[in-house]
DNA sequence: CTGAAAGCGCTAACAA
DNA sequence: TTGTTAGCGCTTTCAG
């Protein structure tokens, strides 16, 4: 007999063989009645059944996973929940992770490279079926070993630089596009560009900006602090000391409109009057907000549902690496920080 | 040799057999020196290393939670991401599972009983160690026989009623408290409590409401909502309708707050003028409102965090279930919804 | 110090 | 239909 060595002291729970006995059955027959396939009469199921019940016998997922090898499960790998952005997208991933019979390992990498390679194995060790992820840096060198079991992947709101991999991605060179044209409608010239951190996404959003900018025939001035509310509101305090100071910005993200609105309210700079900003991510009320914000909305919740929607595809056919590049729509609320009448 | 069956044609990754084969030492060996216990000869450890690096080798965690009986991994179910308290409690949390070198699962209950108790289901077939939860509706009697394993569990944010189980709160009714007497001091008489919803957090903020509404001689009026926008719009147009119309609410969480805002800039009643608001549950960005809201703020991210260490402990002690309480203060942030001159 | 052997709980042949 | 058997990949005695 197995000593016990653990310091769990709690009695083991019954399995499959516990049951089988008791119904006086093969524990081939007490699995099949339990996975409902194969050929079972019924009155042998009954029994079966009815022990099962008795004796509230929860199969254990972990044996069966190491026999199909197959663990029902994804990996989500995100950079924080700080961001409402993330928050959505994960919450509309594990419901199709969910609706898929599969459970959601949620995991954070803190947008940092190391991290995110470290997660991947860890969730790689842990078996899982895919991996979701919201890449910050990761490049498909660094990628490949850490998937070398070849787990199926895909990357969303950003992609991985560099090789092949599936990626939901949205219009952030139109989207900015279309934020920035709109700033110029309301006749502004000197326009800046801003942001506290500058991945894949921020820099496509500044390449819109900038493609609109000189099409206008004006100077693009992309300004990227560091992500602080002091950082920003020092940045912004050089920038009014300018010759031409700017009278409209671009605020390339969520996080950063944020920073942006509180430092504009301690320089007493009125929005949209001395000031017209058009941000990039919707925030969650921003409505509300003493200056409501003109932004571009990122469709977050389909991005998380069709990325795992995509996952769910590529381990169903197992189509092996692909680069598959889904690019959603983005959408332009008007609301009045930019200039225009409130709604 | 088995056939493959699956739809997965991916060769399969190696084991600690072929680890070991190739090493040219004994399963057992090799095990050792991938766990770093026993004695095991350095020159071998260098041979046998050389071998997992070389070959990529990635232990089954899968395998070893079956063969230890331990999963490493600890179920978190709460109702949704959506509101952001939540967010910042599952971050928390999900940073000392993993600072445990656990990983956490990830599991929504939608403030559904039904699933709640069917997360959990799910979540011991697949041997979680421990299960945190923010509960709504859960009883004693529907957790533990959803726990028969005798899983270790720690509720946060809400208790669950009617039984032995350790729990993590904050301390709604003096939180509440606080509040209604900061709005007294302001001369209301007319104090409404409202809220879109009435799990156990509301009615202790309700009852800590009541009581100093009674304590001051004045009748307290408890108004619960549907949750939406449009249900709490008619809700306030029927108040002001009174004869005594309110002038100051307590709203009892964060959403509904944002609701509230919402209704009153509708119906242009100006704020704090006309009506003081004063909400339990600080926002994201509270002070950048066109009414900087003054609160009561929870400290969600400890919330997270003491619930995991809990949890934790009680794993490691494996001291059954007992009905340890923790109450958290809460902190009294005075914007200026309440009457307050803005700092 | 190291190898062999016995399972962890379950599924999927394979016989019966 | 049903019982038996052989592992899934790993840890842990138990001998050597």
């Amino acid at each position: 007999m197995q000593k016990e060595v653990s310091p769990i002291k709690r009695k083991r729970p019954p399995t499959l063989v516990h049951v089988a006995r008791l119904a006086g059955v093969g524990i081939g027959t007490a699995s099949r009645v339990l996975n409902g396939d194969g050929y079972v009469s019924e009155k042998t199921t009954a029994r079966v059944q009815a022990v099962i019940d008795d004796l509230k016998y929860r199969p254990n997922e972990v044996a069966r996973s190491l026999k199909v090898r197959r663990s029902r499960a994804i990996g989500l790998v995100v950079p924080s929940l700080e961001d409402p952005f993330t928050a959505t997208c994960v919450q509309a991933a594990q419901s199709v992770i969910r609706a898929n019979g599969a459970l959601s390992v949620l995991t954070f990498s803190e947008g940092k490279n190391e991290m995110e390679i470290q997660e991947i194995d860890y969730l790689v060790r842990r078996q899982v079926d895919g991996i979701l992820m919201i890449p910050r840096g990761t490049q498909y060198k660094q990628l490949m070993p850490a998937l070398n079991q070849q787990i199926p992947f895909v990357a969303f709101d950003q992609p991985v630089p560099g090789g092949k991999v599936d990626s939901i991605l949205v219009k952030n060179k139109a989207g900015a596009m279309e934020a920035v044209t709109h700033l110029l409608k309301h006749g502004h010239k000197h326009i800046i560009a801003t942001n506290v951190d500058s991945p894949y996404t921020i820099v496509q959003r500044a390449a819109g900006y900038e493609e609109v900018m000189k099409n206008a025939g004006l100077t693009p001035v992309v300004a990227i602090s560091q992500p602080s509310q002091q950082a920003v509101l020092e940045h912004l305090e050089l920038w009014m000391k300018r010759k031409h100071p700017p009278t409209a910005i671009f605020s390339m993200n969520g996080l950063t409109s944020i920073y942006l609105l509180r430092a504009l309210a301690q320089l007493k700079i009125k929005v949209p009057e001395q000031m017209a900003i058009v941000g990039f991510d919707d925030l969650p009320f921003a409505d509300l907000l003493a200056n409501p914000l003109t932004v571009v909305r990122q469709p977050a919740a389909q991005l998380g549902a069709r990325a795992a929607e995509l996952l769910f595809e590529r381990i169903a056919t197992d189509t092996g690496y692909t680069s598959k590049r889904v690019t959603l729509d983005v959408e332009f609320v008007i609301r009045n920080s930019c200039g225009c009448k409130e709604t």
